[in-house]
DNA sequence: ATAATTGCTCTAGTGACTAGAGGTTCAAGG
DNA sequence: CCTTGAACCTCTAGTCACTAGAGCAATTAT
């Protein structure tokens, strides 16, 4: 049984971001003390890594809410979490196509200018100001 | 002489983005009708293009208001505006690297699982328990 | 016993919008 | 000229995933 800012050191996630996870039905502390103070066991500390480590895997709250609710249903098939895995490499693929090709026109614009005319013709206001220049649409 | 109905058409932008906008300190109308209507010019039409540009591009408000500052002073160096593209760059280059690993890892992870198992035994729940089996650090 | 640390709840702020309520003004047809 | 309906106005609140701070209570160490 340990505190909450012991479960913070443990996980590396920050006492007030546990809370707001507790809020959202995320992970509940097993008890409390007579103070009122929050008090959590192994479990807790083990449903934290999951949350955190699906967090940084970008999955939104609802998602892993869906993957605890899997948890806890285990008779349930798979497929329901595969399928949350997947919407989510889609996303991340999705994310990657779009920023790619926003490096392509940002470096472009960066490189445009060497940073020694004056504002009034350089080349990245020219570039932002006029569309027509890119390559892709977006 | 047109209305934000008009300006947003012709943008792409929607309504309530442009009226943001403009609480933001980003585009003011030129003038009002005698019923308080926005009326923007051409010269509002250019500057929400630009604006819708680079934040297509992700530039944040906060950078195009400096970028804004620049072309209203075109008198200072190009300097700056070099620097705010550039670092949107190095931005966008990082975000790229760090969803490239989770791809990697969320490929693992949908692939691990056939979608035929129970949760109980799940490859993706197991995998999001357990950080051990990742390969790369996040 | 006391001081330092850690914890509690509650409210409000972030960024970049989006949605809705409740009311006003404009442009076109009769 | 008048009416209708679309478009416009302001203002407040909601989104997501936290983060910050106020003001107070409990725990821990000395």
């Amino acid at each position: 049984m340990f505190s909450i800012g012991a479960l913070a050191k443990r996980t590396g996630v920050k006492i007030p971001t546990i809370r707001y996870y507790e809020q959202m039905g995320l992970i509940a502390p097993l008890e409390r003390t007579e103070g009122n103070q929050r008090r959590y066991g192994r479990p807790e500390l083990e449903q934290l890594g999951f949350i955190k480590h699906a967090r940084d895997l970008g999955f939104s709250i609802d998602a892993i809410l869906g993957l605890i609710a899997l948890q806890d249903h285990p008779d349930r098939t798979c497929v329901e979490a595969t399928e949350i895995a997947r919407a989510q490499l889609a996303d991340v693929r999705a994310k990657i196509a779009k920023l790619t090709a926003l490096e392509g026109e940002l470096n472009r614009l960066a490189q445009g200018c060497n940073g020694n005319g004056i504002a009034g013709e350089c080349y990245v206001l020219a570039a932002l100001a006029d569309h027509q220049r890119c390559e892709a649409d977006h």
